[in-house]
DNA sequence: CTTCGACACTTCAACGATGAAGGATCGGTT
DNA sequence: AACCGATCCTTCATCGTTGAAGTGTCGAAG
């Protein structure tokens, strides 16, 4: 193992030079940092981590909480934690992934090791047990997902009142007045889930101004259950025209069943989803939809959590930053103009 | 902070009885090991990760290396990465999450760090970059597909050559004589990706045993592509009655087509996919699946690596033990006996 | 010709845990 | 009474890095 006093004597210098040299927190001459620096790479010397941790009391890692829960998309959850991952690395950070079936323990853990300097909570609820932690053990932290109080944190999500209110509008502007709003299966909205209800209500407000009817309808996502919650739609609201889509799993059941039913999307009918891009373009037709970007929840989180470390660590005391994340309307080919009236 | 030093203040013994009593290493009476455990309680001590990993030359953390890639199916590989995480917390063990777009350099840049004692090395290739620079790390690490040459290394794996075989086996014994196996884009063939080549291997050969005769058609998962792979396997195979599908975003398109073509599953043609359980039944009619299960990967390879570790830390020389995991077919309802010649 | 400040580097005491080596105590044996 | 071994605990050096404080040198100002 090659160790800083060996980059120092190889370059004839003390090791507290090679590691300002490193640091860049004191001025070095030109020429031994050059010195310095081709001794560091003739040895492939890699600071230790644990010594680094101990003496600079930062580990230079941020943990990461994912729900081990699989009722909310996967790729989503996954894409996040690779822009986590990747945007830690561009600010000199690692990413420890933790599950929440730790819980509040788990965050106690890892803050009170001093193993990561800062989480990221992902799936937060509205009131979640891990808060409250934070705040005692003076943890920073951010949330992707909004909670109750994020006093002491900074959060970043969609903006899902924005988003249903772009599929509002978005039917309404295409002359349907009947739609049918299919969701997450009735667990997701009895946990609170944010995303959920904010959609719901952005997406109703909207709808409210702009005068349409609507239904919305709990989905768990599989084949019987798209079939059972369309029959009821459809028995319902036999004029239902345009239909707005929030469970993954619901998609492409919802388009068999509605070819199979002799309903033709658009002419017929009209479907937006709330997806991201690359399922959308997998369906036939391929769907308009609304999306936000996952990657963008990621890289903005470790901001917010980078600089929070570097406020704090001047002394400082951070801002609660809240970032809404403006969603995206993409038209494709499921959704047209209402069918003129028979 | 509350360091060692403060618990053995309080329970009235000296720090390293307290280190005792926590990594059991050394006989310490009952009673002096109950009031160490309740100081320790009473004060919220946690080891400080940093300076554990200092003294002891470990620093209880695995790293996993996941690819960045979005052409392998995403749901498969959080599993895997939360199946490792869970599993290695039951092992006393965290997960650091780096992607492989680090390459060879992260693998080095972990290992010299001393920032994790192993690695998990996730979408090998035959012929990787990563394994020459372990070797020469003298890193611990286990790999989640095969290589050519895994000296030095433990590996785990899907049994892909027995998961072709069974497709092919259920689809002889319900009489299909033609067959069609759809893969992933062509991409992923030159890659080398192991599981690729060997599923159409183990079927292929399985196959020839059995008198199939079949048609391998690469396809990229889209629609058109679909579309345009079931086409050309239509006009050269006519007869075709047997589908078997390895590329999840194939199975949505393809089911739809043979349904718009006039063919209908099971009763015209048989489809057997190669994927998840969960996604497997997501479709209507659902489909018969060979399936592995990706926790069970996970945990595997954290058993491997975690065994590995003890090994060496006894100035052993760990075995290279190399696990195929038998998948399972699960009979559903898209497979069925062959129609009668007309 | 002293003094001062700026610069460039070194010295050294932390940081908080581990674990080998070294007591202290005690019952039992010669 | 002296010794022995076992048991249980403590002392202390160590891990590799950081950063405050200190040293030495040099040019410019007084």
């Amino acid at each position: 193992m090659v160790t800083i006093a060996d980059v120092a004597r190889h370059a004839g210098v003390s090791s507290s030079t090679v590691s300002y040299v490193l640091s860049g927190k004191r001025a070095i001459s030109e020429e031994t940092r050059r010195r310095v620096r081709s001794s560091v790479r003739e040895l492939g010397y890699h600071p230790n981590a644990g010594a680094r941790a101990l003496a600079a009391r930062r580990s230079h890692i941020i943990a990461l909480m994912v729900p081990l829960r699989t009722d909310v998309y996967v790729p989503v959850m996954m894409e996040i934690a690779i822009a986590v991952t990747t945007s830690a690395r561009q600010h000199g950070y690692d990413v420890l992934l933790i599950t929440n079936d730790e819980g509040p323990d788990g965050v106690r853990r890892i803050a009170a090791s001093g193993l990561a300097d800062g989480l990221i909570l992902m799936d937060v609820e509205l009131d979640d047990e891990r808060i409250p932690v934070l705040r005692a053990q003076g943890t920073q932290a951010t949330l992707i997902g909004l909670a109750d109080d994020a006093r002491g944190l900074s959060c970043v999500d969609h903006d899902f009142v924005a988003a249903g209110a772009l599929c509002a509008d978005h039917l309404a502007d295409l002359g349907h007045r009947e739609i049918a709003f299919i969701g997450y299966g009735s667990g997701v909205y009895h946990r609170h889930a944010g995303y959920a209800e904010r959609t719901l209500a952005g997406f109703r407000d909207r709808a409210g101004q702009r005068g349409l009817r609507f239904l919305h309808r709990t989905c768990e996502g599989t084949y019987e259950s798209t079939a059972g919650t369309l029959a009821r739609v459809l028995a319902d609201r036999p004029g239902t025209t345009g239909f707005v889509v929030q469970n993954e799993g619901a998609i492409g059941p919802l388009l068999t069943l509605l070819r199979t039913s002799g309903r033709t999307v658009p002419e017929d009918v009209s479907v937006i989803a709330l997806c991201q891009d690359q399922l959308a373009e997998q369906f036939a037709p391929r769907l308009t939809a609304v999306t936000g970007s996952a990657q963008e929840l990621g890289r903005v989180a470790v901001e917010q959590i980078v600089g929070r470390l570097a406020v704090a660590s001047d002394g400082g005391r951070p801002d609660d930053d809240q970032a809404l994340l403006t969603p995206t309307l993409t038209v494709r080919e499921s959704t047209g103009p209402a069918p003129l009236l028979p």
